[in-house]
DNA sequence: GCCCAGGGATGCG
DNA sequence: CGCATCCATGGG
């Protein structure tokens, strides 16, 4: 894999360990659109259009840096596949979705996002993240943004309640009156149990969505969040009727270690997808 | 009509 | 603490 960074593009030659489809779709991100073979992804105000075939991806934009980094060209998956291929219980799910990579989105959008999240379905999700953008976001010309702390602060709980937040509208609205754009700053600085705590202060947060926003948004990596797709994974692989989350927790936390971010996706992206039990 | 979706808040013991 | 119950909404 060579990946050259020009003025308004990133090229990337015979990709490895990357393949945007699987990228896109396995529900870490939820604004983007695929057509074919291209793709246009939006984190923020950016955006980026990319085209994709077996031996190039190009992803062109005016914020090459932010995408770089976005899309974390800068780890080698390789090795992370090869650890993590040797437990047999992940082994399928590497061969099926080894193209995955894990985003670096923006913190705050993570936290708006995944409170959306709770109890719901990605299309849902993808529905009511995109009427925030249409009706608060930032006019970009040929898309929106995605709107900004204070400009979802003038959102009452009718607007999310008209964005189909379901019982989340009120939720939401209390996090977004009571967070600040310093305390979004600062949580980036502080120790993993201090962001753990201060993300479960937020109304609509509890132990799942936080380490997802932990893991998309803040890049910590030994986060395995537990949804009902890893609930039914966990059943399935130890022949059990598990409904203990946090006990699911703990104990994919403690067997995939720094790797569990990784581990969860390639786990979540293959059994989703099969629809397995 | 029931069940499910990247669960969380609340109340009760 | 653990546990049960309730919660909007749209698609299958």
């Amino acid at each position: 894999m060579k990946i050259e960074t020009l003025n308004n593009k990133i090229i990337i030659t015979n990709p490895q360990n990357f393949d945007i489809i699987q990228t896109l779709n396995c529900g870490q991100i939820f604004r983007f659109v695929i057509d074919g073979n291209n793709a246009v992804v939006f984190s923020k105000d950016k955006r980026a259009d990319i085209s994709f075939s077996k031996n190039k991806i190009e992803i062109i934009t005016k914020d090459t840096s932010y995408f770089y980094n976005f899309f974390d060209l800068k780890t080698d998956y390789g090795k992370i596949k090869q650890k993590l291929i040797k437990d047999k219980f992940l082994a399928p799910a590497i061969e099926y979705g080894g193209g995955i990579r894990i985003i670096n989105n923006d913190v705050y959008e993570m936290i708006v996002s995944f409170i959306i999240s709770a109890n719901n379905n990605i299309g849902r999700i993808k529905k009511s993240i995109e009427f925030l953008c249409s009706h608060f976001g930032s006019d970009m010309g040929d898309y929106f943004a995605f709107p900004t702390l204070n400009q979802l602060k003038t959102a009452t709980i009718k607007d999310f309640s008209n964005a189909g937040l379901g019982y989340r509208a009120e939720q939401m609205f209390e996090t977004i009156q009571k967070i600040t754009v310093q305390d979004i700053e600062k949580l980036k600085t502080l120790p993993l149990d201090e962001q753990y705590k201060f993300l479960l202060s937020l109304k609509g947060v509890g132990e799942k969505v936080a380490n997802c926003i932990l893991l998309f948004g803040l890049g910590v990596k030994n986060v395995f969040p537990v949804d009902t797709w890893i609930n039914k994974v966990y059943n399935n692989l130890t022949q059990t009727e598990e409904t203990d989350r946090k006990k699911i927790t703990k104990e994919l936390t403690a067997r995939y270690g720094n790797l569990s971010g990784y581990a969860q996706q390639y786990f979540f992206y293959y059994y989703r997808d099969n629809k397995l039990k």
